[in-house]
DNA sequence: GGTAGCCTACCTACTGGTCGGTAGGTTGCA
DNA sequence: TGCAACCTACCGACCAGTAGGTAGGCTACC
């Protein structure tokens, strides 16, 4: 799959995975030809294929980059963080940040075209979500025990969490009313203090 | 467009709509021919074009249906409502209890195939869509005045709860381990309350 | 240093199939 | 008779993927 060059090459492979995961997000997976791609990248749908292996494989290939993206800038840097509630909150906003200030079309095509992907690609994408999923409820779960959350059900607090953070590329364009960070800071305010005021006690 | 029936055949555009909406779920709107809904609601591809103008057309009827089922069995009950928090409460529990229990196709369609609309029948769902989240911000805004909610951001907030809502779809499942109203009320109390315990004072 | 052999990176030209949509005819009920 | 509700048969467009060719570079050996 992943042809190597020594060096003078090592931009077609990535260069066809960035190209397509933008027409991909623009265009919509089945909308996008084989052969819109091969004009974007500047070549023919033949010198397209002699890269590829076939579409279905691009997109497990995007949706895979986008996971080591995804695993690499957020998941691997707080899994190590041994506070629980430190640990959701470095998840929390590191996850808002990638996906607005950073919005790698990989993350978005991972997003919206779940049901593009068969068998057994998509099972292996589903797989290193699931992940995540664990290790959100695992860190709710503690975050209970140690009193830090109150005792909301982890699996639908990572469900809630996961759609917040999963819904923002439907409506966030940048250079809008709220900056980057404004929008990290409002996200995780909501999630993780509530909309109501608190019951008693001062603001 | 919509042909009429006097009453005799009050059935085949509804079934039609039904059934169609089925399909584009399951398959996606790309993906499902015009033969598979002929096939399924049990015509021919010309005998379905007889009933619709096209298959853009049927789209837009499709979300038209599922932006009236939403109005009617949540957001118009719960609008005339005076005091905001309630009016709040019974819109988030009102929507996820519509999305997970009656579980409309029409709405899934709605959230899915949102780029798959061009033009003025986008324009015209969309339009609907906004008024909702412009009936959410001044929800928040009321709460905020009144103190029963925090000084969250308004918009922020809301595409925090429709975040949350809309991607239920995505995961739950009928029959799972978590009951409708048990869903309903774990989210309700995620968004409400927050994750965190009782804070000691956030800015 | 020349040349044979081979390889990567592309191209032109095409196939088999699918899809949205339609022209024009048939049927059966009012 | 007239019209709604279908049908058969078809069109043109497009699309994923391929067969088979070529240009140019690297390597090996003389």
């Amino acid at each position: 799959m992943t042809k190597r060059s020594r060096q003078d090459r090592p931009t077609r492979q990535a260069q066809i995975l960035e190209t397509a995961a933008r027409i991909f997000c623009e265009k919509g997976f089945d909308k996008a030809s084989m052969e819109d791609v091969a004009d974007a990248v500047g070549l023919t749908k033949a010198g397209l294929y002699h890269h590829i292996g076939s579409k279905d494989e691009l997109l497990f290939a995007i949706m895979s980059y986008g996971m080591d993206l995804f695993e690499e800038k957020v998941l691997n840097r707080v899994m190590t963080i041994a506070d629980p509630l430190e640990r959701l909150k470095a998840a929390l906003r590191g996850h808002v940040l990638l996906v607005i200030r950073d919005r790698p079309k990989e993350v978005t095509v991972i997003l919206h075209e779940t049901n593009a992907l068969k068998g057994r690609f998509r099972d292996r994408i589903n797989a290193r979500k699931k992940r995540y999923i664990k290790f959100l409820e695992k860190t709710f779960r503690e975050m209970i025990k140690s009193g830090a959350a109150r005792r909301v059900d982890p699996s639908a607090a990572a469900f809630a969490m996961l759609g917040m953070i999963n819904w923002i590329y439907q409506w966030y364009r940048p250079g809008g009313r709220l900056s980057d960070e404004a929008v990290a800071d409002a996200l995780s305010d909501v999630f993780l203090g509530g909309i109501l005021a608190r019951p008693s006690g001062p603001a």
